[in-house]
DNA sequence: CCAAACTATAGAACGACGTTCTACAATGGT
DNA sequence: ACCATTGTAGAACGTCGTTCTATAGTTTGG
């Protein structure tokens, strides 16, 4: 099999020297083929991005998964679980969700795979709802703004955009905003 | 005078075409003007791009600086401010926030700007702190919190992440973000 | 068992990119 | 009027994603 190899060559340079070292022909090398083999078994460079994309959000979606009887607390650690695959798989993160790749567009199925994370979350969201969080907000939209709260402070954190002058535990920073989403919609 | 028409072509290609159409080619023939004017007035694409940084974060702190007697009312339109400028100035904020070019890395100088928006914007919490809101948080840890928030917010709208699937009222959206954050600090 | 048909391979090649080089024209201070 | 400096156009270089080409390998049908 070649496919795996150039999918996890492919992750290691994403990983570790970022997108800007992402080329057709560093994959190639690092994974010990000839660059043509990326597109005999992918299509191309956005191939390998759809697979990335794929494979990445079907980690992220266990990363999202907790279901135990107390709804509020899974949602919680759904929380804690977005930024721990963030810092985890800054790669696929990347791909993910940052778009920095020229060209690339996610394919339909690719982009059905991302709406079913969003929906392991709004469920998350729903049964908290059921126990008395979100006051009357809709859930869609409160998943939403939670969502979008823990991309921006994730995305933030990878891309190094460090505002606090001093690097304050960021756990903390997190948990900070979390507590106080919980609060607000209480 | 040579280089504003550079970079209000550069502007132009990238609010018209996105990221994928800034090239040194492309810019250069908008502002009719050969390619190598580029490096004769600017320091190459990221000459161009680190200008574009500066003068977006000049409109961007404008767009954030709110002084009344009102500081909590200051705050929330700095809030507001955040999001307008980037649905205004989406271009600019892709240079500013999103890191979508290859090989771009602002300079010293650069990040300084920055810095300096991120402060008019934490005056304003530490303002509405003495007013009363964010508890005892850590006013820098509490700017954080809702620059972080609305970053999430604004990018994942620009980047056209719907997960909403109906596109309900995004200022709505946004607002429940806003009024979530300000009911949980207080 | 072997010829035929398909498939993967390496490597050159193509167009576009950012950037640099190379002459040549324009300009301005003395 | 001279020459040092500066801006110009356009070719050229190396790298990118991608495609083409010719060859080697593998499978398949009789």
């Amino acid at each position: 099999m070649i496919g795996p190899e150039v999918l996890s060559a492919a992750l290691d340079i994403l990983n570790h020297e970022g997108p800007d070292g992402f080329t057709v022909r560093a994959i190639a090398q690092r994974a010990k083929v000839a660059p043509m083999a990326i597109y005999n078994h992918f299509d191309g460079l956005n191939g390998v991005l759809e697979e990335l994309w794929i494979q990445g959000f079907k980690i992220f979606n266990e990363a999202l998964t907790f279901h135990t009887e107390d709804a509020k607390d899974d949602l919680y650690h759904a929380a804690l679980g977005y930024r721990r695959f963030a810092l985890e798989h800054r790669g696929l993160y990347t791909v993910m969700f940052l778009r920095r790749f020229r060209y690339f567009l996610p394919s339909n199925t690719a982009i059905e795979v991302a709406h079913q994370s969003f929906q392991t979350f709004l469920n998350n969201v729903e049964r908290s709802q059921k126990a008395g969080w979100f006051k009357d907000a809709k859930a869609i939209d409160a998943a939403q703004v939670m969502w979008s709260a823990c991309h921006g402070y994730v995305s933030l954190e990878l891309l190094g955009v460090n505002f606090s002058a001093d690097p304050a535990d960021p756990d903390e920073a997190f948990q900070l905003l979390l507590l106080t989403l919980r609060d607000g919609f209480r």
